[in-house]
RNA sequence: GGAGGGGUGGGUGAGCGGCUAAUACCAGCAGACUGUAAAUCUGCCGCCUGACAGGCUACGUAGGUUCGAAUCCUACCCCCUCCA
């Protein structure tokens, strides 16, 4: 394979960057964001849609696909970007997140982890070596090390000894990995612990992999200590890689990660969140069930250049939701990736005219994050505002 | 005309002497969702006081029995089924 990643620019200001992405199915423009399509589809959408979106990668997910259809179905039907009719460029995931969000399904030891199928009850065995030989099967351009991703509220202990674990399986995975065309990410860990994510960071790039995933992040943490996680890591990646950060895809979060220096995003959250109703718009995400729209002749996002937003009001996707008509699924999910895409191409641009910092603070001040964010925070002052007053002995 | 069944909160519909402002579902209102077991989940949903708590009015209507009734009795009104 040519180079994989070409770097652009940088901000001077911020560890903000735009880059080129090239693999065999095409390049990429970055920061960008790839929807999650664990099943081989992201959910409400053709191919043909996301392509006019502006999405450049898709996500799938290996767990779930083993599962079912199986390997064998997609390797006689001559690989995934075949079977799903996706000619572009292809992240899969190792399944190793779902060790975790399964973990009542699994058994976990330092060869790799026993499942029971959440289809058929069926107990499957997944190693490093296993998964990545399914992923070459696969034949995503980019998959991933099998890593394990232990909760947020773990303790020290766990998390080293699961960053640990992550650590060999990495060696294991490099070691049996050959396909080429294929890029093999390793994935840095080390939960909240800024200790231990520098060891995981040092760890993993000496591994020299050809792109460096941050993992075990945005899993409910406060933002303030995802972001000085990145702080501390982003440093010691190497430059001329690109850096994808898993599981992040608000828009708040975004912008403040690419000004950290991230280069790929995935999650499931705006495809997620369009599916039950909630829509971004410049100022705000909103419910588009909430009464308030009943008679809302104007599109939901007035700034949107999406198919959604140049045809129907407010009113329609109101109603199509309170009926739950199928069309209410797809019409919000290419609203929901078409903002998010757009905000990538506007990231990227700023990047390049040397205007991200005000680019950035125009959007944060614009920018309303939901309830439950606001209310997080206001938990961590109040927080650690008694801790200052209850400690002086 | 005769026999039987039934009338419960916006709807459907449980309850059949105290644990019942009343199960459940729907509708309604709001919230959550970040490497997708998610077109999912959670909360509220008689009226009044901002909330805690409390007060008020409630199970067709009017009486009655009882310490206590949506639940038992009587009368009336209405609905449904069957027979003439």
């Amino acid at each position: 394979m040519n180079q994989l990643f070409s770097l652009e620019k940088t901000c001077p200001d911020t560890g903000a960057r735009a880059g080129i992405l090239t693999t065999s199915h095409g390049s990429i423009l970055t920061p960008t964001f790839m929807p999650v399509g664990s099943q081989g589809t992201v959910k409400a959408m053709t191919p043909h849609d996301l392509e006019s979106l502006g999405v450049g990668m898709v996500l799938a997910n290996t767990y779930h696909l083993y599962l079912r259809p199986g390997i064998e179905v997609i390797s006689k039907l001559g690989g995934l970007h075949k079977f799903m009719s996706w000619h572009g460029p292809i992240l899969t995931d190792s399944g190793g997140f779902q060790v975790f969000s399964l973990g009542h399904l699994s058994r976990i030891n330092d060869e790799g982890v026993l499942f029971r199928s959440h289809i058929d009850g069926s107990e499957h065995f997944l190693t490093p070596e296993y998964t990545t030989k399914i992923q070459e099967e696969l034949g995503a351009d980019i998959i991933m090390v099998f890593d394990e991703c232990p909760p947020y509220v773990e303790n020290f202990q766990n998390i080293r000894q699961a960053m640990e674990r992550s650590h060999v399986w990495a060696e294991r995975c490099r070691r049996v990995h050959s396909r080429e065309g294929q890029a093999l990410f390793g994935i840095v860990h080390g939960g909240t612990y800024a200790e231990l994510r520098r060891q995981s960071a040092t760890f993993i790039t000496s591994l020299d992999f050809p792109g460096y995933a941050i993992g075990g992040l945005s899993l409910g943490e406060p933002k303030a200590l995802m972001h000085s996680m990145l702080d501390d890591i982003m440093p010691m990646l190497p430059g001329n890689k690109p850096r994808y950060l898993m599981g992040v895809g608000s828009p708040e979060d975004l912008v403040e990660c690419v000004a950290r220096g991230v280069d790929m995003f995935d999650s499931a959250l705006p495809t997620r969140l369009a599916r039950n109703g909630a829509l971004f718009t410049s100022t705000r995400r909103y419910s588009v069930g909430n009464a308030r729209f009943k008679l809302d002749a104007m599109p939901i996002d007035t700034d949107c250049d999406c198919y959604t937003c140049r045809n129907f009001s407010a009113a329609y996707l109101h109603h199509l939701f309170k009926s739950e008509e199928l069309l209410a699924y797809h019409l919000a999910t290419v609203h929901n990736l078409r903002f998010i895409t757009r905000l990538m191409e506007q990231i990227r641009q700023s990047i390049l005219d040397g205007t991200f910092v005000s680019f950035k603070e125009s959007f944060l001040s614009r920018y309303q994050p939901t309830n439950a964010v606001v209310r997080a925070e206001q938990k961590q002052k109040w927080l650690e505002s008694r801790q200052s007053n209850n400690s002086p002995d």
